[in-house]
RNA sequence: GGGCAAUUAGCUCAGCUGGUUCAGAGCACCUCGUUUACACCGAGGGGGUCGGGGGUUCGAAUCCCUCAUUGCCCACCA
């Protein structure tokens, strides 16, 4: 058969998508082999399809397809993320252009819009996967919030209340006060921002003294209900059980005193406001202050504000400030620089804010996460991630796992009285209210209004469990799929979520099964452009992921993801890198296989002995290539596999192999060439599948025609048979004296078409195996041994062999002698330094035996290979 | 403030536990070539002394120290 005209990516990729979704391929079942299990780290159910996702999944792709091929049971689980703050920080976005505001809405009718547009505009993300041929189990496409999962959540919520490892606590938590919710701290992003440092006059009481306190933050000085001065500080000694005004608001303040302060910073005195600040809310609690809150949830102020009522936090400090000058307060001003917090998701800038909120013990349950990563029961690729890891789970605080959102999982708590206390916890209402009334001791609450928390779980929350909840193992924990995929085997994932995620898999799979999510986690650098800034929207530096694969083709794209990626770095995503893949990669193979097709198989020719030769080293060095992937395939060395494949497919099956066996033109092949190279094709398929899926398939299913069940993508792994090679190595000299025929051919002129004749002198010995492919590459007409130099012949050595072609008409002594010399003169370099180094006692009497005879070699060899030259130059003069 | 990683050819990166003139690959670059699979090609070629300095060693890109630069993570100093 033969393919049709021009590589076309997208007819081909769409047909044998179709056809292997046809067929169920991507489809598992739990069966009698061995699983092989990856779960899609869930992009958000909303979300498009940006260069992070494209790197991650391909990856995943390759592993999966290699597994399948290799026999395991692959299942490779996709799925979405309801991604609570960001989706609904979009719905509300998007009610607003339509001038519905979130707040006239009731949690139901909210919740109606959000599922809409989670129907509308959810699962995009991963019908964009299909198109890059992602070889996932759809049948097993999964939503964090599916009925069965999100059932999960509730139970493991439930359970780990009734374990009193969740707690409800009255804290200092992040603020978004954009979203309005609380942020857990990984949700919280530290960005250095220069600001300013105010220093501001404080009247004393009864007194017309002053002190100056330092603060960043004028406009919290309505909550202010203490200045605090270390007891050490002799300076202000004299201010001991005073009380201090605060301007404006006019209050009266006690001046305490802490070690906590240091004497250095600012003035040495610290005002405290223990409603704003994490470190003043240790103060206010070891002296009992009193605690004055003074924003509203969207961080304008209260009426503590005053007459700055209503107006936010940051025109405030702006008015503020006027007015503290204006009342001579305000002593200087200081530019510092300090960090502030911002929303991961919605950019604001945090409030510290006391509420209370739902935390998650998190001290016992890390310890045999960690443990686990210590002792690489879990491995983490690279390994400098364990660190990073340790370093987290050894200082791990509660999880803050409450927000003031409404889309996600409404945590099960039921309020029945007016305290704070009042509430119970329990998987839904009825039991809910079996559990207040035993809990009150009053059988008469069939009349009370059970109140839900308003507020839903972190989404992480759910996320969590994802390993074991897309197969049924919290609600179900002995079904057999769960038994039979879990642990999974590897995670594909990003660096940037290994608190938010991955150690708490982990946690969870440790807790819930007693055993490991999967045995290995990969994390990918980081999709940067070529001026290494992280892609994101904003700056618009990053491409079009389907674009590219209209440009490029899925594969082409694949191939350039993989290029780049080098295990463990962060890679600069160059677009070229595809139209690499594209041109040098799969139309490459498109073009190798349009010659082998074209041609004309005649079974009456004989093998030729260049051919048959040919075929075994080529064989030879496929099985070498082969146990060189597996090692980087163990290593997670995915673009060295896919860079050993590529010089395989480029240099050795099409620049040497098909060269070496291509009948001459118009000529047709002997039936055994053909029918060995077939399978050699096939063989080499079966490893260039997991990269480029498509042009494999198609190549594939036209070499012959192939029932479904003899689909590539379900055949089999290359089989290992054993490497010789010393053929490999003759090999080598092969193509330098091919290699020295052709330099000698241009520096010449020598026409290729033009036959040559070749002498040898073999004083290496070389055996004469690959001299009838030498005799085809080289155009050579006869090949002969000779005992002594030919003169009047061009020249080239190859080792300490020496080649000669006789050529008609004057040599060009000049340029031979030059040559000759230069040559000499590297060698006796070389031998130099080779002597110098064995005579050297030290190293003589030091380095081990099999380093010095590999000197003593190297330098008889030189001096070898020095006489030859040296007779070759005499002959010349 | 603490920790981690990186620094090798114009670019992106390999070089494992020190030992072939060890300095590599891909891309880019230069020269030549319309040899009938492929100009999305072929053949050839140039290019770095391995961030700086010091040390260990017979021998260091590879181990140690130090400095510099860059990136990342963590941390409640107003």
């Amino acid at each position: 058969m033969a393919l049709a005209g021009k590589y076309d990516a997208k007819s081909i990729e769409d047909k044998w998508y179709s056809y292997w979704m046809e067929n169920n391929y991507f489809h598992s079942e739990v069966d009698e082999r061995e699983a092989y299990t990856i779960v899609i780290p869930p992009p958000n159910v909303t979300g498009v399809l940006h260069m992070g996702h494209m790197l991650n999944n391909t990856i995943q792709d390759v592993l999966i397809r290699r597994a399948r091929l290799k026999g395991y049971n692959a299942c490779w689980v996709p799925g979405t993320d309801h991604a609570s703050i960001a989706t609904e920080a979009k719905v509300v976005a998007k009610l607003k252009e339509q001038g519905i505001d979130k707040t006239s809405l009731s949690r139901e009718e909210f919740l109606n819009h959000a599922w809409e547009w989670t129907h509308k505009h959810g699962g995009i993300i991963l019908e964009q996967l299909k198109k890059l041929g992602a070889s996932c189990d759809w049948e097993r496409t999964a939503f964090t919030m599916d009925d069965n999962l999100s059932a999960s959540v509730i139970k493991v919520f439930v359970d780990l209340y009734n374990k009193g490892l969740i707690y409800r606590g009255y804290r200092m938590v992040n603020w978004d006060p954009e979203a309005k919710t609380t942020l857990s701290d990984e949700e919280v992003i530290y960005e250095e921002k220069q600001g300013n440092l105010y220093y501001l006059k404080y009247a004393i009481e009864g007194s017309s003294d002053t002190l100056t306190i330092a603060t960043t933050r004028p406009e919290t000085i309505m909550g202010d209900t203490a200045i605090c001065i270390n007891p050490n500080d002799d300076r202000f000694a004299h201010l001991k059980g005073k009380k201090a005004i605060v301007p404006i608001a006019n209050r009266e303040i006690p001046i305490i005193e802490d070690e906590y302060v240091d004497m250095e910073f600012g003035t040495g005195c610290l005002k405290v406001t223990p409603a704003h600040d994490q470190n003043d809310k240790v103060l206010g609690d070891k002296y009992k202050l009193e605690v004055i809150d003074i924003f509203n949830d969207d961080a304008t102020l209260n009426s503590y504000g005053l007459h700055y009522e209503g107006k936010d936090r940051f025109v405030v400090r702006k008015e503020i400030l006027k007015e503290l000058e204006d009342l001579g307060v305000l002593e200087k001003t200081e530019t510092h620089l300090n960090k502030v917090g911002t929303s991961e998701r919605t950019k604001a800038i945090i409030e510290p804010k006391l509420s209370d909120q739902w935390f998650l013990k998190m001290e016992d349950l890390a310890k045999p996460a960690l443990d686990a990563v210590l002792e690489k029961d879990v491995n983490l690729v690279p390994e400098k991630f364990i660190n990073t890891y340790r370093h987290w789970m050894e200082n791990v605080r509660d999880w803050n796992i409450s927000r003031q959102l409404w889309w996600g999982h409404q945590i099960p708590a039921y309020f029945y009285g007016d305290s704070k206390d009042d509430f119970v916890v329990a998987e839904n209402r009825e039991e809910a209210l079996v559990l207040a009334k035993e809990k009150t001791g009053n059988k008469d609450l069939s009349n009370v209004d059970l109140r839900q928390d308003p507020d839903a779980l972190d989404t992480w929350f759910s996320s969590w469990l994802w390993p074991m909840s897309v197969f049924n193992g919290i609600l179900e924990p002995d079904n057999k799929e769960i038994n039979y995929y879990y642990p999974t085997n590897d995670l594909v994932t990003g660096p940037d979520i290994i608190f938010f995620w991955v150690a708490r898999m982990i946690v969870a799979g440790y807790h819930y099964r007693g055993e490991k999510p999967f045995s290995n986690v990969y994390f990918t650098g980081i999709v940067r452009d070529k001026q290494r800034r992280k892609m994101s929207k904003q700056l618009g530096n990053s491409p079009d992921a389907l674009k590219l694969i209209e440009k490029y083709g899925a594969d082409g794209v694949r191939v350039g993801l993989l290029l780049s990626a080098s295990a463990g770095n962060d890679l600069m995503f160059d677009e070229d890198l595809c139209d690499q893949g594209r041109k040098s990669f799969v139309n490459k193979i498109y073009n190798s296989y349009n010659l082998i097709s074209g041609w004309e198989i005649d079974s009456s020719i004989e093998q030729p002995k260049s051919s048959k030769i040919a075929i075994e080293w080529y064989r030879s060095k496929f099985q070498k290539a082969l146990t060189e992937l597996e090692d980087a395939y163990s290593k997670y060395r995915i673009s060295d596999a896919l860079m050993m494949t590529y010089k395989l497919v480029r240099d050795d099956f099409s620049g040497w192999l098909l060269e070496m066996i291509k009948p001459a033109y118009q000529s047709p092949i002997d039936s055994k060439t053909y029918g060995q190279i077939i399978e050699i094709l096939e063989d080499t398929l079966k490893i260039v599948h997991p990269f480029v899926p498509f042009i494999s398939e198609e190549i594939w299913q036209d070499i012959t025609k192939r029932t479904p069940e003899e689909a590539l993508i379900i055949s089999s792994w290359a089989k290992t048979t054993s490497i010789d090679e010393n053929l490999i190595n003759e090999f080598e000299v092969a193509a330098d004296v091919i290699s020295g025929i052709r330099t000698i051919r241009k520096e010449k002129n020598i026409s290729f078409k033009e036959t040559i004749e070749l002498s040898i002198l073999n004083n290496e010995n070389t055996p004469d195996t690959f001299n009838p492919v030498i005799s085809k590459l080289g155009n050579v007409s006869s090949l002969t041994y000779v005992d002594d130099k030919v003169d009047g012949a061009l020249s080239f050595r190859v080792k300490s062999n020496e080649y000669f072609i006789p050529v008609s008409g004057a040599l060009n002594v000049e340029d031979e002698i030059k040559k000759l010399t230069e040559e000499l003169t590297y060698t006796e370099g070389f031998l130099k330094s080779v002597q110098k180094k064995l005579q050297n006692e030290r190293f003589v009497n030091n380095a081990p035996e099999q380093v010095i005879a590999n000197e003593r070699k190297k330098e008889a060899d030189a001096e070898a290979k020095i006489a030859t030259l040296k007779s070759s130059l005499s002959s010349l003069h």
